[in-house]
DNA sequence: AGAAAAATATGAACATCGTTCACGAAACAA
DNA sequence: TTGTTTCGTGAACGATGTTCATATTTTTCT
C-alpha cells in the first residue's frame, strides 16, 4: 500500500530540507536555486511551494538544523571542560570557531540570510538562538558577580557578538578580518583579554 | 558647445554613483535595482554598463565613498580626543557606532556586499579599508608595548572585529544582537574590559 | 469495490531581475 | 564638411522565484 498523505508530505519536506542543505554546502546561500533544490529532492518545481511557504522558509528550516547542531556542540564542549570560567569561555570560543570553519557555508547562512522587508522570522526559530547565549551566561556570571541578571544577559550578548565578529569577518574573507591561519590564536588572545579585564573590573 | 566625451562620461559616472547611493539609503543594498538607478540618474539601462563594468562595481564605488567618509570621521575624532589610549579607543568605538547608526544602510552595504564567486574586489578598494585599522594601531600599541609590529596589526584586526561584531549584529537586527538602545553603553563596557585586560596582560 | 470528492503534485507561464548587443546619435579628426 | 570613432539607447535574452490551471493521487462515501 502507498504512504498516507501526511507521511508523504513529511517525507517531501525532509527531502527538500536535505537537498537545500547540500546545495548550501556546495554553492553557498547566494548560490541556492529553487530549481536545483527540487531537482535534487526529486520533485517538481512547484512542490517546494506546497511544502513550504517559500524559499526563505526552507532556508529557515536548514538554519534551524544548523543551530541545533551548533548548540549541541557548544553545550557538550563546555560541559566536559569547565574548571574555571576563563577556561569555559576559551573552550566556547574555540569550538565556535571550529564549527564555523568546519561547516563554513551552513554557519554563514545562519547569519547571512535575510527576509524581505516587512517579513519576520518565525517565533519558534527566534527562540532557537537562545542557546548561543545560554552557554555563555553561567561562566560570565562568575566573572561578573557584580552584575544583575539583566546587565549580565546584555553583556553576554556583547561578549558573544565580539567573538562572533572576529570569526565572521575572517570566514567571510573580509579585507579587515583576521587571516584564517591566525584566527584561533587571536580568539584566545581576545578571550584572555576580556576575561582578565572582567575579573579586574569586578575586583576593583 | 557641448561637453567633451571625457566630461560627459565623468558626469554620467557621478550621477550613477549618487543615484545608487540614494537608492541604497532608501531601499538597502538588497533593494538596489539597475533600472531604478538609471531612471534616477536619467540615462538608459544600458548606460550603467558603459560607465561601469557591472552593478557590483558601481556598489564598490558607493562603498568607496562611504569608507572615505567613515575614515575621515574616525581620524578626526581620535585626533581631537586622544589623551589616553583607553579614551582614544572609547572614542573610536563610539564614533564607529554613531556612524553606523546614522548611515545605517550605507554602512551595512560596506559589509554585506559580495561579489560573485571567483571575482575579486579591486586592489585600490581593498587598500581603502586600511584606515579602519590604522586609526586603532597607535593606541593599541601603547596598551601593548610588548607586541611586535606583526602581532600588533593582527590584534588590531581582532579588536576592530570585536567592536564591529557588536555593532553589526545590532544594526542587522539579529536575534542574538544587543538591542539598539543599549548598544553604545555596551560598547563602552566592552572597550573598557578589553583595555583593562590589555594593560594587565602587559604589566604582568 | 467502485465512484465521487478532496487534496496535492506538476511544470508551463509570468513577472522581475542583471546583462548584452545591434543600431543610431554624438563627438572627434581630417 | 566628411569620415571615423565612440558612446548612449532600449529591445531582447537568460536566469530566477513564484503562481496557477490541470492532471494525478489519495481519501471518503455508498
Amino acid at each position: 500500500m502507498g504512504k498516507s498523505r501526511a507521511e508523504k508530505k513529511a517525507e517531501l519536506r525532509n527531502r527538500l530540507i536535505e537537498a537545500a542543505e547540500i546545495e548550501i554546502v556546495e554553492h553557498g546561500l547566494a548560490g541556492l536555486k529553487a530549481r536545483a533544490i527540487t531537482a535534487r529532492a526529486g520533485c517538481a518545481l512547484g512542490g517546494l511551494y506546497t511544502a513550504f511557504e517559500d524559499l526563505d522558509m526552507l532556508v529557515v528550516e536548514v538554519n534551524s538544523r544548523t543551530l541545533k547542531q551548533l548548540g549541541a556542540v557548544l553545550t557538550e564542549a563546555v560541559a566536559q571542560n569547565a574548571t574555571t570560567p576563563e577556561q569555559a569561555l576559551q573552550t566556547l570560543a574555540t569550538r565556535y570557531a571550529d564549527f564555523a570553519i568546519e561547516h563554513q557555508r551552513l554557519w554563514l547562512s545562519l547569519f547571512e540570510h535575510r527576509l524581505a522587508e516587512g517579513r519576520e522570522i518565525p517565533e519558534w526559530h527566534k527562540k532557537e538562538h537562545a542557546v548561543l547565549l545560554e552557554v555563555i551566561v553561567p561562566h560570565l556570571e562568575k566573572l561578573r558577580p557584580d552584575m544583575d541578571k539583566e546587565q549580565l544577559l546584555l553583556r553576554t550578548r556583547t561578549t558573544f557578538a565580539a567573538v562572533h565578529g572576529v570569526v565572521y569577518l575572517t570566514l567571510q574573507g573580509r579585507i579587515v578580518g583576521v587571516p584564517l591561519p591566525q584566527l584561533k590564536s587571536e580568539l584566545v588572545g581576545l578571550v584572555e583579554t576580556m576575561t582578565i579585564g572582567a575579573s579586574l573590573i569586578t575586583r576593583k
